[in-house]
DNA sequence: TGTCCATCTCTTGTATACAGAGATGGGGGC
DNA sequence: GCCCCCATCTCTGTATACAAGAGATGGACA
């Protein structure tokens, strides 16, 4: 495999070896080159990596403490598969929190930040227009950050990006349900049209639902899918 | 000192040392043993619970990602400051996820759920009257835990428990502010009275109201103290 | 006397070695 | 033929040894 780190190109400024390989782990499971179930074995990260156990394990517990894996004792690590139930239970979570996010931003957004927020929008129309797929999710979760991140509130940050990154694997998936990308765009513009207008409590609902809905077509999927445990 | 980790008495089954460490951590964090500031030295540490410094790392970096420690490459580890700022957006975030707890409480907990928050809510009555603090401290942290269960929504007891456990070193001053105990009990009365109500709005307004003005008794406690950082 | 640089030490990061818990598969008993 | 038990083996958890970076300290020079 000779996965190298020297690929990381994050800003890797002190950063240790157990940095690097749990962005690297990290990244595979968001893209999906590491589906949930997938047993994390030690020795052979050690090997991918040409390093120790030592920071692997550290790089484990990192993922473990961000909910991406689940390690029982002396039974080691799997990337976390979620359970139906409880992924829905995080995205009821989720659509308060990114709610909460919009109410904030809509209050506390400065001039140039609404204006970023519109022209991100502007971009996703775009592709959107031009059917292209991997272009929107890519400006959609851009998105979610900016609105995010105008809360101008960091625990609340942490929070929303711990769940969308727990979701991340599985958010993906909707994009193939049929208008999704259309209607995702036009619950963004009512956030949008709040956010500029300084509503928060409009921007809180607009938020929510746009994130609910997420919820039905998840729902509609599992079951068409069946089984209660997405791998 | 001789700390034998034997004393920790949390069902052990299959726990690592590591996680028995940590756990002792926590608590003396949690207890104000450990301040804010303080440095934790891996090998002090180690001899202190008669282990290699390997586990203690483990439960060091777990502590990070709880946010309870903060951790730079090569600089060690420090119980976690909390600038004022910072401190002040967690307690705003803590206000509406122990809001929405309460509002899912007030549709979703059972009967016996509903009894055993009554009289949790009875004991601390009783703490309040005979003034015992330490007591009545005790409860209120189970009373949180209480309405946090009753949402029946891990992931949101999950980041709940993790910002209570944050901010639990700074909260305990708010005792000693006068009649805090008493105006304390009578807003946990108001949430216990919706929630009973199955009054899911009233729930989440009487919760929230409850932790907003435990910000006000922070910042004035700051304000008193001075200084932006609290050790 | 103050400042800057080199060295030294102390602490963390990584590697490797060892020990013990679970998993696994084969053999014996029913 | 099937099931249970035990030996073995693999992989995790822990210990220890080694490497390397950051800060401290002391001396030399301005």
């Amino acid at each position: 495999m000779s996965d190298r780190i020297a690929a990381s190109k994050t800003a890797d400024k002190g950063a240790t070896r157990a940095d690097e390989v749990r962005l690297a782990i990290e990244e595979d499971i968001f893209l999906g080159r590491l589906r949930p179930g997938t047993r994390l074995d030690e020795e052979s990260l050690a090997q991918r990596f040409s390093i120790s156990r030592t920071p692997i394990r550290e790089a484990i517990l990192q993922l473990v403490h961000a909910g991406l894996v689940e390690k029982q004792p002396r039974q080691g690590a799997v990337v976390a598969p979620l359970k139906l139930h409880r992924m829905v239970q995080m995205f009821e979570v989720m659509s308060e929190i990114e709610g909460l996010c919009a109410r904030f931003a809509a209050r506390r957004m400065s001039e140039e930040e609404k204006q970023a927020l519109k022209r991100l929008h502007d971009t996703s129309k775009a592709h959107m227009e031009a059917r292209e797929l991997d272009a929107y999710y890519a400006v959609n979760r851009s998105f979610h950050e900016a609105v995010q991140a105008g809360s101008h509130n960091e625990p609340l940050q942490e929070i929303a990006r711990g769940l969308f990154a727990r979701l991340a694997p599985y958010r993906r998936y909707q994009l193939n349900h049929p208008n999704r990308v259309h209607d995702s765009f036009t619950e963004h513009d009512d956030v949008v049209e709040a956010i500029l207008a300084g509503d928060p409590e409009a921007a809180y609902a607009a938020m929510r639902r746009h994130v609910t809905i997420q919820i039905d077509i998840f729902t509609e999927f599992v079951s068409i899918m069946g089984g209660s445990e997405i791998q």
